[in-house]
DNA sequence: CCCGGTGAATAACTTATATTAGGAGCAGCG
DNA sequence: CGCTGCTCCTAATATAAGTTATTCACCGGG
């Protein structure tokens, strides 16, 4: 498979960004506000992999946008466990409007190398002047909060193997609104006890599954690369539907 | 203990609606806006105990409000089971801004009597038009997606003993914040089942888990009405810490 | 007053997943 | 080069929770 082409960091550079190619599959933005988005990322910062983007308890002054790479939202048990509530990829932001709520009461880390856009409050307010763009981040903390709900359903009422392959099929989905797929494959780069902090399992646990997954010719899922090997069969058994994602063009 | 001062529908008439005692916990509302909160409540609908308020694949054309009783959000799955991912009280919104999406990827239910309002999309945009309620409502979406994460937690990484003590302590915070607690007892109308499919347990578990709790002394429970026999005990042994909730005011 | 329905309580048994532990492969690094 | 530290993989055992089934208590209706 063309590993090399979704390697690059720069696969999207050139072209517009993550952010815009979300928002577009359900917006109609101007010119304007393409510029406006596009601009978000000028000011980003490259951080490296597994570093807090913000701890639990601290009041942030940004907002944060992922520009570039992979990070999730967390919570920490007092035994030390964690469980993660999301993943968040480029595009994606980390916090809208959390300046609302004062405190974080849970924690960012980024778990590969990223760019990150710290964009100031006072930015974030002149672009939701603009009415398309409110409707657009609208719909995109309504998607944030229906990914959620099909996250609790996961955990809830799917055993591990469902769950899994459950998660991978929205991981693809969404991988692919922006732009960052090549056929069935592109890169997830989640070790396996990252993968059982998401979805409550343990490690070894993960690895059994992973291991099925692959002798049935599902996916294959190496070295931060997954590939689904059959799609259709994979949204069945996970009992997949991807009406949740509320993405209106292509799929 | 008393709980025919709970049980009484009308406990609140006379005062203020749930809504407004709610967001007046966090945002300073002038007397036009708390006017017109209240105002929302007048077309409400009577509707029994298990009754659809909206449906999967249902466009609605309405912000549904709770006024009385209780809901649960729900995702049913393809072998038959039920994943309940929030409970709706008084003074929350059941789909608040879902217009922008289109269809509904959930249902929701009545668990008991109910009142609901069915709110147009015109009178919502009047409503959004005062500054200091679109950030209250703002707020608002924030704690339910706060609230949703905390769920994540619960069934992802807590086990059944903690996670019914910690759903129990959530709802006796927010019923105390709509003033529908009475020291530490409060209506809490669900079965084991239905608590069973808010926490991806079956009801003979929750069952077992109960009694435990009972038999610590942590809780009683029975008919309907839960008493907190000791809420920093249950507090403790389930991990809660009513930070996510981000009440700012009285707790 | 009995009847049917629903929710709660048990019990016996099964199963999915956790726990603990150890080894193998590979990558970065002094 | 040979450390050191991750991931990944595997196995043995333990345990929380599921499954199925039965009984009991309560409540409203005819």
């Amino acid at each position: 498979m063309p590993a090399t082409a979704l390697r690059a960091e720069g696969r999207q550079s050139g072209r517009s960004s993550a952010l815009v190619t979300k928002l577009e599959s359900v917006a109609r933005l101007t010119l304007e506000d393409r510029s406006a988005l596009a601009a978000l990322s000028d000011g980003s910062r490259e951080m490296g992999a597994r570093r807090n983007v913000i701890r639990e308890g601290e009041r942030p002054d940004f907002v944060h946008l992922m520009v570039e790479g992979w990070a999730a939202r967390y919570k920490l048990l007092a035994d030390g466990t964690r469980q993660i509530t999301a993943f968040l990829i480029p595009g994606d932001f980390c916090d809208l409007h959390v300046t609302i709520l004062g405190e974080m009461d849970h924690s960012i880390t980024t778990l590969t190398r990223a760019k990150v856009a710290f964009i100031p409050r006072s930015k974030m307010d002149s672009l939701t002047e603009r009415p398309g763009l409110v409707k657009a981040f609208w719909w995109a903390t309504l998607v944030d909060e229906a990914v959620l709900r099909a996250w609790i359903v996961n955990v809830g009422r799917r055993d591990a193997y469902e769950a899994i392959g459950h998660l991978m099929c929205e991981l693809y989905v969404r991988m692919k609104n922006i732009g960052l797929t090549d056929d069935h494959c592109f890169e997830l780069p989640l070790t396996q006890e990252e993968l059982g902090d998401a979805l409550g399992l343990t490690p070894v646990h993960v690895n059994r599954v992973l291991q099925r997954l692959r002798a049935e010719n599902l996916i294959s899922f190496k070295g931060g690369l997954l590939t689904i090997r059959d799609y259709r069969a994979l949204e069945e058994a996970s009992g997949f539907n991807a009406n949740y994602l509320h993405i209106t063009g292509r799929t």
